[in-house]
DNA sequence: TTTTTTGCAAATACTTTGCATAACG
DNA sequence: CGTTATGCAAAGTATTTGCAAAAAA
């Protein structure tokens, strides 16, 4: 049987590699810090930054919740989570027919993507199996030309 | 050379099924929505809610942003434009091995999708033109079988 | 001891809502 | 004319920030 990430071994082993990276960039490896990303590290249920913090406050009365939302941030910065979809405001298109988007971490800015002659967008998977989809979304996050220019 | 959605032509023809919507719906055709409707149908930079309600009131000064808002929002519904990625609150995964997700609409849950043995996450495409990718997003909207059990 | 990080409180950003008036059909 | 949609103002979430005290190295 394959080890998952939510068991106790992987995660301590992730906890290792966050303290390594942790000293890497020169920050420091307080208690906070390591339960916040266990909190995230152990869950496999896509907590919000509200749903960490109440998770960390059991261990940890006294965290507060900005101190959720800074290190949940530097983690992401770190490399050592992901955030799920584009976060900060809501942006719309009105353009339907099957495409991607690039989004700019810089800027912000979106990009249009549109499939070639031959590419098809991937689909499903065992996705049937969760619901009904209704929507496929595909986004690429990166630096965009305007913000590095080669 | 083939008609963008951002041409005159075009745009017209979307307010008149815009227009066609409406009735089925039995919704009011009404100046806002119909002003609404066009910023979004005639722009190709995926404006936010303040960017549309910018745009609106250039021709219409005494439009609010909540009309914007509520506009957008059911214009959604009717199917006439997307979001671009998920809105509301952030979500964090702390899986970073490559998988797709399942949003659902309804009760906000995410599940993760990992890819089968013999499928590969699509990638690229001409996004290489825009900018240096980080990271592939891959999401699923729909209604979960907790909200819609069959 | 020096510098970074935290908790607190307050501010900001984004979005939603109640209600009286205006506008559509 | 009857009902729906709008604008206003205010409230509600989600997230960020300045600063003094606490903690890490």
């Amino acid at each position: 049987m394959l080890l998952t990430l939510t068991e106790p071994a992987d995660v301590q082993m992730r906890l290792d590699y966050f303290e390594t990276r942790c000293k890497e960039l020169g920050l420091r490896v307080t208690r906070q810090r390591q339960e916040i990303f266990r909190a995230v590290a152990q869950s496999d249920k896509h907590p919000s930054a509200e749903a960490v913090f109440l998770q960390v406050r059991e261990s940890m009365p006294n965290v507060s919740l900005d101190t959720v939302y800074r290190t949940l941030s530097s983690l992401e910065e770190m490399g050592l989570l992901m955030r799920v979809g584009l976060s900060s405001k809501a942006r719309f298109d009105g353009d339907l027919r099957p495409h991607c988007h690039f989004v700019c971490t810089q800027c912000g800015e979106v990009y249009d993507i549109f499939p070639q002659e031959n590419e098809q967008i991937a689909c499903p998977l065992p996705a049937r199996n969760i619901g009904e989809i209704k929507q496929i979304n595909i986004q690429f996050k990166g630096i965009c030309k305007n913000c590095r220019p080669q």
